[in-house]
DNA sequence: TGCTATACCATGATATCCCATAATTACCCA
DNA sequence: TGGGTAATTATGGGATATCATGGTATAGCA
């Protein structure tokens, strides 16, 4: 499979519509998808996003529950009730919807960041300081995991 | 199959009608359904809805109980007693019958939740309160339900 | 008559389609 | 290697179709 990598900055124009890097439109193709399957990200200000190979992923984890419980139903409001599949038009552009520019707080600009098999959108501004947080976190971690790594 | 996804936010007129969201619409018609199959929420105050498909697989977990056992009659009363076929009009509009309204509160707008092979009716302030609980149950969950997507 | 359900029509808002353009990138060949 | 040409891309705008919603009219029924 191919990967989503890299980010790019685009423009929401007045409609809401958003061009989806051409470089993304081509693992989509090869995922056969012209629509993205987006959803708030759980623990981030962003969208994640990504083709079919997301999506059927999520619908196989719902599979794995009792069809009819309360658990499923709960679950399932969750996951689908706040996933959308957005179509590609023409012209590879989507139009977000409010309850994901909401979430993402999205104004007239976007950045997609490619993250393997999905990727994310964000509004700039929080993109960046969120990255320079990750930045911290992995120098942290990496002092201490080569001060244990000194020993053995 | 094609899944029930996202959710929308609908008026009731002052007549009773609702618009079923078209994509929601376009669900139901591969299910070649000019109804839809509703009935209470077992563990929720909302409606459960949904086309052919999901009527046939609840006469099928109903064929699966014991056809004397306390369980079949409760689950047939619960479910079928109650459960009613809802035209859809031309212009895509269902009329909610009093019982479902009540079962549910409704008042003059609610809130279309897709749920993959259903979909829920719900108030929609009773949906926010119960969407914050599901979002609490999958971040909880997430470590067992996700191996690589649904979270970061 | 009143009530209700259904069919039909009207409208504003939104989404979709199609085309135009400028900027960038890819390509080719001298 | 460089330079020019062609293709791709992101972006904008206008025209058209779809959708949610409200209203009117008609028919059935008690």
């Amino acid at each position: 499979m191919q990967l989503f990598l890299s980010k790019f900055r685009n423009k929401v124009d007045s409609k809401g519509r958003v061009s989806i890097p051409a470089q993304f439109r081509n693992v989509l193709l090869k995922d056969n998808s012209q629509k993205i399957f987006c959803y708030p990200s759980l623990d981030a200000e962003a969208i994640d996003a990504g083709g079919e190979n997301l999506a059927s992923n999520i619908y196989e984890l719902m599979d794995n529950l009792d069809p009819y419980s309360d658990e499923r139903d709960i679950l399932s409001t969750a996951l689908f009730g706040l996933s959308e599949e957005l179509k590609i038009d023409n012209d590879g552009r989507v139009i977000l919807s409010k309850p994901l520019i909401d979430h993402a707080h999205i104004n007239d600009e976007v950045i997609f960041v490619g993250l393997g098999e999905k990727f994310q959108i964000w509004e700039p501004n929080r993109f960046d300081t969120y990255l320079i947080e990750a930045q911290k976190k992995v120098k942290e971690q990496r002092s201490l995991l080569s001060k244990r790594n000194v020993g053995n």
